[in-house]
DNA sequence: CATGAATGAGATTTCATTCAT
DNA sequence: TATGAATGAAATCTCATTCAT
């Protein structure tokens, strides 16, 4: 009752997730069925269930993924910069642009998809990005503090650049006119001016 | 959860509006079943057809509306403003935050559910965005041109303030800590400088 | 996407049960597939759902109709019968053998697929056949209080005859050597010997 | 639940057994998966075929084993006994009764599972049954042929008797108030009495 | 002897939608 | 306008079983 095709091996897990990250942000988490995702794949729906629990299963290891990675490099690229909190700040917006871009899959899967976690795998996801928020969230505190920044809450504020620079990813395509760099560039300087410094302040 | 409280005198097409933009604002447009609309609504699920054409149907016209209205507000916010610049910029920020707390579900839907809408529907509400847009980036042109903002690309400067601002409301909660008008003003502050501005110009 | 057959109304409810029971005897309850339901139902799946709330819900509402049956049986001909217990005895026992030939789907979906059943159906179904089980139990005990039956064990006795009555029916065959009547007969007398009385007491 | 304790020493395809008529009682043949009878074992899903030959192989192997055991111990118990019928009868019982006790699983899945048997097994097991029924009625026609029992058809009866008998593993508990000692009393007196004996005769 | 990955079939259940009444 | 019963399609997931390693 059963017969063996291309025991393809570990690469199928890998396969799963690339394409089921794929198609959950090009359809939704409800939207993409597993039957699709499978034939995509190249195996038959119920062999999924050699390499993920469930969907929900592959929905929540996509996201903590994503943020996990996002954390060790925004962790990175801080360790890197100065002391300075206008160059510290400089350095996290030019990471996450660049971090983001092109990697619109992950960024919308994560923050579109959140609501269709069930409540533990979506608190666990909560903690992790607040992991995160609270990186600029301390830095955007110590800013103030040394009175480098103009800020009426760094709580705010920070919402408010994240969701700024997030945002960008949407609608960024690597074949228009900005490059990276430039989009990182312009972005850079509405943050630093947002939080009144002069443009050239915290250049590297 | 079954019959809405309340709803006597509003229509049932209404109700079947209301409960539906709630409904697709808690567990998404997929994941929203029509049984349960029409449980919630107080009608059995086949009755809802003499209401609405089709599911696509409902959510086309829920975000066609919204943002019609949207447009009209921010009309009306231009049309009062002072001819200066600084003065039409902070009168549309404070417009859009204003207009969009209390709004999530309506705001949530129009951004998020916009992938489910199928090709037709969907461009006609890309249409309708960019009709949005447009008074933004025609406001920062405009201000570029007098020299009096500073601004690299109107454009990505536009998609940038939305996407700020928009993002305020998903996590805008009416009882904490900050009123609307607190909101507001934080927002316009740091738009205004993220364009060049000091904070005081364009004070109404 | 949905088309009309012939809407037969509330005689699909009564078919569904009919067929369902057939079906549940003959495979068992874990092994009848709703698939198979259905078509000889003559309907798809799906419009099953409009009959019943699930599988689990089928089965419940088959074995507790048998039991409410089989109870309202007992109580009538208890009722009619003599007070003198062996009488009741004999009334008792001719019942419980002419109600139960024929009867053998209900009777063995009652007593087998009882583990089938979760833990709040199961309750409510033991609760059931507890009732029906007092009855004897109660007539044994009045018996053995009077002096007229030799009985170490009211209730153990009152298994033992109920597994040796229900027992019959599942090896009688309408078209066996036996008709139903000598069946009742030969098993009365041994219920009335096995508690110490003479084969001709208790006869009406 | 995983590993099995105290299983060590039991080779892989003993424990399969063991644990494999658990579950059956449990849960039902259908119902009982092979990854949970694997799991609770303590290897893969396939690696049972390394010591069945299949789901059915495991049913019928159960069963059969269990019938021929019983048929053995019900031919020792009536080589021991004496050879008036009275007295072979009530060897029958308390061998059936005192087998059957502590053995519930062995004789649920014998009785309740053998629907699930494919047609070529039942046959066979349905034949063993008929040589174990045939070791009472043999000795209910020797009885009433030498004028000691009171029976209208030897085979009735023998249904009727063993119907009886096995009902009491049914809800037997050996922690209840009745040793099994006495309740094979009680129903060794229940049988006699029924084919017509005073309760003392047959007394070993 | 055990494993991991695959299979085809099928499980129960939900879906949006239709339409005669 | 509302209802109840139906539809075809599809949902996620489990099943016993196979077999190269």
């Amino acid at each position: 009752m059963a017969r063996i095709a291309g025991s393809s091996g570990a690469s199928t897990a890998a396969a799963i997730r690339r394409v089921g990250l794929r198609l959950i942000h090009r359809h939704g988490y409800e939207a993409m069925g597993l039957r699709q995702l499978a034939a995509e794949v190249g195996i038959r729906p119920g062999s999924l269930y050699n390499h993920i629990a469930s969907k929900q299963d592959l929905l929540f290891r996509l996201i903590e993924a994503h943020l996990l990675a996002l954390i060790a490099a925004a962790e990175a690229a801080l360790e890197a910069a100065p002391a300075d909190p206008p160059a510290r700040l400089r350095a996290f917006v030019t990471h996450h642009v660049l971090y983001h871009l092109g990697k619109e899959a992950e960024v919308t899967v994560a923050n579109f998809e959140l609501r269709a976690l069930d409540p533990p795998g979506r608190a666990r996801i909560v903690a992790l990005r607040r992991r995160y928020e609270a990186l600029l969230i301390t830095l955007l505190e110590a800013g103030r503090a040394e009175g480098r920044f103009v800020l009426t809450d760094p709580r705010v504020a920070a919402y408010a650049i994240l969701a700024m620079l997030t945002g960008a990813c949407t609608w960024y395509r690597p074949d228009g006119r900005l490059s990276p760099a430039e989009l990182a560039a312009i972005h850079a300087g509405m943050v630093l001016r947002s939080c009144g410094l002069a443009p050239e302040e915290g250049a590297s």
